[in-house]
DNA sequence: GCAATACGTTAGCGAGCACTAACGTATTTG
DNA sequence: CAAATACGTTAGTGCTCGCTAACGTATTGC
């Protein structure tokens, strides 16, 4: 199985999860979204799917992708691996400087 | 300037982020935790620098990296924008789902 | 049954990526 | 001053990526 965040760092697979989170959609619906051509989605949604973060339900002649919580799941602990404590003390500073100027 | 989450998805980015969350360490230091040529350690850190990640102080005959709070802000605002409600949704029902079996 | 629709699949292409090897440049050490 | 150290840079290589164009396959509507 395909490393979640790198399949999620892509620009466009990124904006398909935001599509799809709010609500199911087929490869036409998608593909509408964008300028690229409807295989190029079909590639992204490939990816995306070997990395457990979508699933394609057929219906008819058409497929409804949805997200599956349980991947994005994996997403959010693979985030939250790398975002050490350090990271955190580190970006708290940050804001602090922030405060200060 | 180039996509902080694209840079510090890349394993190899994402170590050497870790490693210097942690302190500041020259490039023969950060290439001592790795297997590949100290060349292929400076350019992760330019393109880490290029992102705004990181920062290098000439000491000397060594340049002495450390992490950029601001970059690591702008890191975490970025995945605070993909990871949207909707998302976040979906990932405490998957939760839920969990707590039931 | 036949055209249209919705989609997957594949070959091929250009671009970028990660990497190594080799060299160049400061800086320190003896 | 010469060797060693620490690092950047560059050319070149193999590989992967994102993409398009073209084709194949179910499914629906007429």
């Amino acid at each position: 199985m395909i490393d979640p965040l790198s399949a999620a760092a892509e620009p466009s697979r990124r904006r398909i999860l935001q599509l799809l989170a709010a609500r199911s959609m087929t490869v036409t619906e998608i593909a509408a979204e964008f300028t690229v051509t409807r295989s190029a989605i079909s590639q992204h949604l490939l990816v995306l799917a070997e990395a457990g973060l979508v699933e394609a339900e057929k219906v008819g002649r058409q497929r409804i992708y949805r997200v599956l919580p349980g991947g994005l799941q994996r997403l959010q602990a693979e985030i939250d691996r790398f975002w050490t404590r350090e990271l955190d003390q580190l970006v708290d500073d940050a804001h602090t400087i922030r405060r200060d100027s």
